[in-house]
DNA sequence: GCCGAGTGTCACAGAACTGTCGCGGATCAC
DNA sequence: GTGATCCGCGACAGTTCTGTGACACTCGGC
């Protein structure tokens, strides 16, 4: 079950870009860009966490921050208060309006995504497993290691990121296009082919002990995970 | 069995810098923003120690240090009491609230780990093991000595360091910059590259006897003890 | 001052990993 | 069938990362 985040912000450039990189780091996303859309969709969608902006047309953020707090289906919903820098950035601190976090803009979205990891964490704890497994394939990430019958695995770390990213969401296609900007980054230009090698080199240690292959070949589409 | 420490604190700028650091140690965490949620999780999950803030919304950190010692599940639970510089210190020092310990904000982070560990050491005595042995290998924290089949090894402090870290997470791996924070100091700068010489010299060490490399090298990634 | 132990940095060689290419087989549309 | 795509895979050159010996520097003991 994918964390729902909900966006409260009317500056569709700031809403884009979280956007952008919530999905990317697979989260459900949607926007509201006044504050009674947001309350709307608040009593409507039950978020799992809210990124609020201080700021809203129709309702304000601070009035829809206080009427979660007081009342309504979740008193205790996950709030990140977004506010231009200076903005009575002192009173806000001040102000029991009862947010989890806040950040001020300009944000660096590495660090909104880490309070966002971070909120989520605290509040659906095991939501990012130390180990993940599909079928016979057993993940550690925090030992870095690939476990199948018992036999260890060993893969290179492109290898080891890709399979990260494959169990995270076993059965689900994936184009090489997708692949690239998650696993490798989307700054990094590299070749779409280059997607097929290391998806055969995984293919081939997975084999090792004599497995099944359990990746699955979409023809022009991309590759999945078996799931199970 | 990790200690479970719950911070009771409204702020979420302080309760994350303590999650944060308390996490480092390998604590187990939970935040409770306001005296209420605190009573219950207190309640719920019998904490091995509190660190509660003076001032809380709701129900004070006063009354629930009250509550706690005055009756419920376990009246000697430890409490450390977070209190801002001058409120009403004075005081507080002569109220019987029963605390463990008191700290004043600001404080600094190192110094409450510190206070943290005592406390725990305190109340659960051999939490942090005077000796802990992973495979072949025991480390002794007390005498500063490692031994591996019996026989003696010598190791710089550095080097102890970096092994006695290991050794209280085997399996897991650590980049450079981790090691480095930790084991170093947050406060120094040294270069990613140290560290490797480091792990070098440590091995050679144990290798001495003859020994098995118990250090894994995991590419682009880190090191790692080898778990048993 | 001298000494030895300990530390951080560097340079270099070798190992591990990466991206690209090209070929041949598989699969698809018609 | 047949031409056009698409994919698996071995090969390879280039790049990145790691292990290690060497060396200079610090620091406390004497």
């Amino acid at each position: 079950m994918k964390p729902f985040v909900l966006i409260a912000e009317d500056e569709s450039a700031v809403s884009e870009l979280l956007l952008y990189n919530l999905q990317k780091e697979d989260y459900e996303v949607a926007i509201a860009a006044d504050g009674e859309e947001a309350l709307m969709m608040i009593d409507e969608r039950a978020p799992d966490l809210i990124l609020l902006d201080w700021m809203l047309p129709k309702v304000s953020g601070i009035e829809v921050c206080r009427r979660i707090r007081s009342g309504g289906a979740n008193p205790n919903m996950p709030i990140i208060m977004l506010t231009a820098r200076g903005e009575e950035s002192d009173r806000i601190r001040g102000l029991d309006t009862g947010a989890d976090d806040y950040v001020t803009k300009p944000f660096s979205t590495t660090e909104l995504m880490a309070r966002v990891r971070a909120v989520l964490r605290r509040i659906r704890p095991g939501l990012k497993e130390d180990k993940i497994s599909v079928g016979d394939i057993v993940i550690d990430r925090v030992a870095h290691r690939v476990m199948r019958d018992d036999g260890e695995i060993h893969l290179g770390p492109t290898e080891f990121r890709l399979l990260d990213y494959f169990m995270q969401h076993p059965g689900r296609v994936f184009s090489r296009e997708q692949l690239l900007d998650t696993v490798w980054g989307s700054d990094v230009y590299v070749e779409a082919r280059t997607v097929d090698v290391h998806v055969g080199r995984l293919r081939k240690a997975l084999r090792q002990d004599g497995g099944e292959d359990p990746i699955r070949t979409v023809r022009s589409a991309g590759y999945a995970l078996r799931g199970d």
